[in-house]
DNA sequence: GCTTGACCTGGAGCGCGCTCCAACCCCTAG
DNA sequence: CTAGGGGTTGGAGCGCGCTCCAGGTCAAGC
């Protein structure tokens, strides 16, 4: 499987892939006999799980970490799955709060909606358009 | 309230908060006459609803967009109604995208648990440990 | 009167994660 | 023999979203 393939493959771009080679997240591949890169079925399924820790919004240093922990062997296994405890929990609590936030956008679509069915209804109390009184009223400070 | 306080408020830093006004996407608060900004009610609402905007990943020209059609009155109230509807989509998605990334981080995990239970354990077919045999198997290709 | 501390401004700088480029090589098809 | 397409390298550049800084003003407390 050549670069491009590999691309295609793990959803990272070409120029990602030699980018995080060449920073050491993933290893150096094979060569053909026109020094192409040849990756095989390791080298992708890492790609691929370095594509979900990417996803996920853990950063360049800390995959490394990680990477740098993996190919220190197996003795680097229980640090290996705290990192990953200590990640699925951020990941988790990214997730709480996209919810929460999901909930605010619905509660405001439904504000615009009722405006809009009102058409040109009466102030609503959620709606955030830009006061225009010339006077701000400034209460409850 | 002062830029300190409103910056509490709103989990916004106070550059950041400058930044924003400068670049348009809070209004210019009224000032004391120290030439201290003050922050009324009205702004704490929709520096809130920013920051909503901005956790769940909306970019900084998607909420300028958002806050020049606001400024532009109820006239863009469909207008920004679907912009909140897309933008909920997308954060659904990534929601989904998410937990997804979620039940293979736990299989990961479970993985590491199982073989450090197996103190040394066989092989496990999802475990990534770095290839360390001279020759890489190189298998279906 | 002096210090302290919060705030002001305009503009430079920065960290992250790519992304692009020039110049070159190799293989294959026509 | 030539053109085209995919690959290689090292290194520069970039877009985003802040973040920081110098140098200044102002108000309160000692």
């Amino acid at each position: 499987m050549r670069i491009a393939e590999f691309a295609r493959a793990t959803g990272f771009p070409v120029d990602t892939l030699r980018y995080y080679e060449k920073i050491g997240l993933i290893d150096p591949p094979l060569r053909d006999s026109a020094g192409h890169r040849v990756y095989g079925a390791a080298d992708l399924r890492w790609a691929e799980f370095l594509h979900r820790l990417r996803t996920t919004g853990m950063s360049i240093s800390e995959m490394l970490a990680y990477a740098r922990a993996r190919a220190a062997g197996d003795a680097t296994a229980p640090e290996r799955a705290e990192m990953l405890r200590q990640h699925r929990a951020e990941v988790a609590a990214r997730v709480a709060q996209l919810q929460e936030c999901l909930s605010v956008l619905d509660t405001k679509i439904a504000t615009y909606e009722a405006m809009m069915s009102d058409a040109k209804g009466p102030d609503h109390a959620t709606s955030d358009t830009r006061d225009q009184s010339g006077a701000r009223p400034q209460a409850a400070e």
